[in-house]
Parts: C-alpha cells; sequence; structure tokens
DNA sequence: CTACCTGCAAACCCTTTGCAAACCG
DNA sequence: CGGTTTGCAAAGGGTTTGCAGGTAG
C-alpha cells in the first residue's frame, strides 16, 4: 500500500478501460479489450495493475457468483446484481437504500471501510436460454 | 438440482459441523473439524457435499474478500462483515435493514433470488497484528 | 540513474473430476 | 441389487511470482 506507484502507460490504459466499459468485466475480459491498443501486454501485468489500482483505491475488486474475481472503477455506492449462472454483474439503478451500517459495530473489534449490497438472480439472457433448453 | 440426494454419513457430519460451527469456515477449515469424526473422509467429499447441499437449499456458499468460497448453514437475512485482510466472516446482529429490494427490477430481465448485504473492514485480530508490526 | 514495471513462463493453490470400490435405500 | 457416493490422485483453471530486460521520473 506504499503509493510509489508510477503511471505506466500499460496501468493508464487498463484504468482507461475499465472506466470506460459499463460491465464488471474479469482480469481476462479487460485483457481482451486491453490488448487492442497494447497488443504485447501480458495478463499478469493486467493483474498486477488491478492490484494496484485496487489498493490505492483508484478501482474496486468484486467477488461474487463465479469463480472470478471482477473489477470496478465506479467507486460510488450502486447495488450489484449477480447472475448465479453466468457470473456477470450489472448495476442497479439509484444509489444506496441504507446509510453506513456501522450502528451495532464494536469499532475496537471491526474497523468499517464500506457496504456492499448485492441482488441475487438469474439475468435475462441465463433465463432465457433456460427456457429454450427445457422447452 | 436434482434432488436424488442420498444421505450419507460425510453429508451428515458435514451438515452438523457446519450448522454447529459460528464462524463461516471455507471447505478446508471444514475439512479439517469432519476429519476428527470420519478421519478418512477425502476433502474432494467435502466440496462434492457443500456442492450438493447448496444445490437443494441447505447452505448457502460466499464469496466475499479471500480467494476462498466459504460456507454458511445460517439461511436467515443476516449481515456479514468480512474482513478484507483475513478473509473471515462474522455475522452482525440483527437481521437486514432493507426489504426484498427489487422495487427498480424489470422481472423479464432480472429473477429475483436473494439480496446480500455485507460491511467490508478489518476485524479486531488483523487490527491488532497490525499495529505490533507497525509499531 | 535506479527503483519500479513489464513480458514471459512457470509455479501456486483452490476446486473439480475420473475411476473403481463401497454404500444407501 | 442399481444407481449414488466415496477416497484417491490427477487434472483444471484462475491468480501469483521469479527473472532479466525495459522505463518513468
Amino acid at each position: 500500500m506504499s503509493d510509489n506507484q508510477r503511471m505506466t502507460k500499460q496501468k493508464r490504459v487498463i484504468l482507461e478501460e475499465l472506466e470506460r466499459v459499463r460491465t464488471h468485466p474479469t482480469a481476462d475480459e479487460l485483457y481482451g479489450i486491453v490488448r487492442k491498443r497494447i497488443p504485447r501486454i501480458s495478463l499478469g501485468t493486467v493483474y498486477r495493475n488491478l492490484e494496484m489500482l485496487a489498493a490505492s483505491g483508484r478501482i474496486r475488486t468484486i467477488r461474487t457468483c463465479g469463480k472470478q474475481r471482477r473489477f470496478d472503477a465506479d467507486l460510488s455506492d450502486h447495488v450489484h446484481a449477480s447472475c448465479i449462472r453466468c457470473g456477470k454483474i450489472k448495476d442497479l439503478p439509484g444509489g444506496f437504500p441504507i446509510g453506513r451500517l456501522d450502528g451495532n459495530l464494536d469499532e475496537s473489534e471491526f474497523t468499517y471501510i464500506a457496504t456492499r449490497i448485492e441482488i441475487i438472480g438469474i439475468c435475462g439472457d441465463c433465463k432465457r436460454e433456460e427456457e429454450t433448453r427445457e422447452g
């Protein structure tokens, strides 16, 4: 967390692309996007930069359904809608329906950083796919 | 999700132990616990049974901070407090401060299943450890 | 200059899976 | 009995890391 971070071309492009997309891509998906601008970038570099950007608070990592981590450059409080089938995440319009949620928290036993709210469900694409398959 | 599940000794003990512990153990932690009662059980069996129990809705899986999945036999709505350092999860007293949260949801585009709320922070153990290390 | 960062590839580690034997109902 | 489940071990797949060369400041 010592912020001796350099703004390299790779880091800048990764951040730009993550801010641009509306999805919450996995490292691998972002790798595919960034490679259009930096063809010789490596997946390891993408991971390292996402890690650094998260450590310095410029982006957030999301772990929910699915085995892969996802990343979000939108730091505002918003609710995520996660699909248990495909793991994709969409944002819900409107902010948080609650506040800081640290009321009944013993600060000596837990230092509050943030609240996360998500709804779990099945997205339209996966639902339609299931209906097709099951007839 | 076809519930042709048999109640084997392994599955029963895994469920019993998961219901008994107050933590939200990883598969590996639960493996260590269950092995006290079934010494020759394998980690693969623990994973398979947790998967089956989750598929039939008897337990829940949690993915948050940390790379390992965690499991929870408490199906009631409760807020999780996750430590970003060690990945451990504790329950917050009291239920959910909000309701179903599917108000501004287009049901044709997302089938609602559940709401998850967690707070992110640093637990007492990790905080004390950091204070010791940094002087 | 030089400490930090990159690309590459191998290592890591959690999780899943194939198989023959064991077991539940 | 017949289809599930188990233990074992190997495979899988996302993420991390060591290293030598490259680069920001």
